[in-house]
DNA sequence: CTCCCGATAT
DNA sequence: ATATCAGGAG
């Protein structure tokens, strides 16, 4: 049988590059969490946290969130951008959390992802984070660096998330997650990658192509 | 596949 | 001034 690509460089690169790779998200609990976390869609970790602190000054949890008035969360969540779906699918999941979750965030996918305004990406950013349930967090970075490095060959994010579980060790998903967000974000990037410096291009199938 | 939207980079 | 970024719902 063809042996397995040998993951190991890969691994080691992204410790030497994200030794302290961790969640940037500012919350103090799995609802902060799930709310930041929809906050980030389309937007730095960095403006979803100069948003949060008031939003979660006035509204802390599910219950006052789903009582709040649709503009108040959308001008506090303005600068996210989205912020009219935003608004409308935090304080409809905060609802459903009341209603259907005795006012707690869930700690599976299954009832997580139907939650309005929460896909698989969110669920395990969720998951991995507030709850330690390991997970690989699979957003366009991940997907694209996967493809690229040839870590799966399919498109679909729940696929490659499912690929991608197989070939790494469960205990380095979650960690894993955010050291392949950040090259995707600052090294592997969609445009101009920079493949001159990356000490794995000799192992990457898609650097020739990517390199000018 | 399109729409939702502001922030940041160029 | 304009291009780019990049989850989830319909």
């Amino acid at each position: 049988m063809g042996g397995k690509k040998d993951l190991a460089p890969f691994m080691e690169y992204l410790k030497e590059l994200f030794p302290e790779a961790h969640c940037e998200l500012t919350y103090n609990d799995p609802f902060q969490l799930l709310v930041a976390t929809i906050l980030s869609a389309q937007c730095t970790d960095k403006q979803v946290n100069k948003v949060t602190p008031l939003l979660f000054s006035e509204y802390a949890d599910a219950e006052s969130m789903a009582e709040a008035p649709i503009e108040k969360i959308e001008k506090l969540i303005h600068s996210t951008g989205f912020y009219k779906n935003k608004a409308k699918n935090i304080k409809s999941m905060s609802h459903a959390l009341i209603h259907e979750h005795n006012g707690k965030v869930p700690d599976n996918m299954e009832s997580l992802v139907k939650l309005p305004g929460v896909g698989r990406k969110t669920a395990n950013v969720v998951l991995g984070n507030a709850f330690k349930v390991p997970g690989m967090v699979v957003d366009t970075h991940v997907k694209r660096i996967s493809n690229r490095y040839g870590l799966t060959k399919n498109s679909d994010p729940e696929k490659i998330e499912q690929d991608l579980m197989k070939i790494f060790p469960r205990d380095r998903w979650t960690e894993l997650s955010h050291q392949l967000v950040l090259f995707g974000r600052y090294f592997c990037t969609a445009k101009k990658p920079n493949c001159n410096e990356c000490k794995i291009f000799a192992y990457c199938p898609a650097g020739n192509k990517l390199v000018k």
